[in-house]
DNA sequence: CGTCTTACTATACAACCGTTCAGTAAGGAG
DNA sequence: CTCCTTACTGAACGGTTGTATAGTAAGACG
């Protein structure tokens, strides 16, 4: 029947029931709904249906592309993930000094409501979930690395001796702990405190650090 | 029929089909069981099935003294954190001072692979749950007092002046950021290894900080 | 226009979710 | 012993979970 019914351009057409996307688009697709879900409801909202509802698609487009709902989550971890670590230290930059890395992680990119509440629970899921360990492992290694080396860059300039690597795990334990606090009650914080908070902490230890707010 | 027959004492009597006990302790054994299921599951083994099972119970007795499984999660949650919070300032002893919170906290009372497990899985839920946020606030408030109380003596002593309010949360985040990379990964921490992280980032604060392990 | 690939839909499935409720029986009171 | 309170069971409810699968159709290609 279609097609024997001379159109006017965009008018009788009947349109496509449904649209085909490539299966790197439509993968994103779903990982940017799974992201909305999780930001929305937490784990017990990154459901199928709540998923593919949000993305427009049906049921079975999950499994079609990522194998399982846990698949997906896999993916969605490392969406969430990949480009925080892309915004500390982007490509092509110099490496980011120590405040420049405390004040892009509390910056306005990383720093959202959607985001803490996307962290919160993908935290709560890693432990008792090992396909994400894996994921965490690899980006985590990244994460304190860079920290690692700021640390380092630093010491070097104020001719202090710090052990740069246990160091690391510190000031991430403090950057994350902030998330935690305000991602759990956002009234507690805001940007600009926990960047003073991190601050009032490391100056001690370093001397005076010039944050480009606080030049 | 039951009781005409004699019995010898512990022989033939037909045993009960199940244990009566009072609103209190049965109470008591749903959260025990609740806390079982958010360790090996996280939050979405906290379900009616997976905790009757564990506690030896019919479905029904959750809502029967909870309302709710929201209401057994706000149970758990407190019975979480108000044995953690007594054993950092127990009663009757003077307050703690903050070397002494902070190796109380990794000791071998609160840091268990267990604790680890059901802290993430709660904190991952609070966000999302209106329910867990007012329980969450209550302990919180105490937790923090407790740690700006040893931070005030601590200053007082070194005649420092600092705003204990605010160092308060950073010491909180610290705290709980290493729990967090602890639960996530139990390789890369021990206990002895947070310890000295805290006490790394605090003594350039504060001056030496003399632990009751390292005299 | 027809053909082909495959992204996609939609249904079906068994297992499980939290809650309700009518009935049962444990165990203290008298 | 009998009575009575109530902690408790267990089946049933409608809804949701993740996945499998058979069939449909979008859209590129010739």
């Amino acid at each position: 029947m279609r097609g024997t019914i001379p159109t006017l351009k965009g008018t009788a057409m009947p349109e496509p029931r449904f649209r085909r996307y490539s299966s790197e688009v439509r993968a994103a697709m779903l990982v940017d709904a799974g992201l909305a879900c999780l930001a929305r409801g937490g784990i017990t909202a990154f459901t199928t249906d709540n998923i593919c509802r949000e993305a427009g698609a049906s049921r079975g487009l999950i499994t079609h592309h990522f194998g399982s709902i846990d698949g997906l989550l896999a993916a969605v971890y490392a969406a969430a993930y990949q480009p925080m670590l892309d915004s500390l230290a982007p490509e092509g930059e110099t490496s980011p000094s120590l405040m420049q890395i405390i004040e892009r992680v509390f910056g306005t990119y990383n720093f959202t409501r959607d985001s803490l509440n996307v962290w919160l629970a993908l935290w709560g899921e890693i432990a008792t979930n090992p396909a994400l360990q894996a994921e965490h492992r690899r980006h985590y290694a990244r994460y304190r690395a860079t920290v690692a080396r700021a640390i380092d860059d630093l010491a070097r300039a104020r001719g202090l001796s710090v052990d740069s690597q246990d160091l690391a795990i510190s000031v991430i334990a403090l950057i994350d702990g902030l998330w935690l606090e305000q991602g759990i009650d956002p009234e507690l914080l805001s940007p600009t405190r926990s960047i003073d908070a991190c601050r009032r902490m490391l100056e001690p230890i370093f001397g005076p650090l010039a944050g480009s707010l606080a030049p």
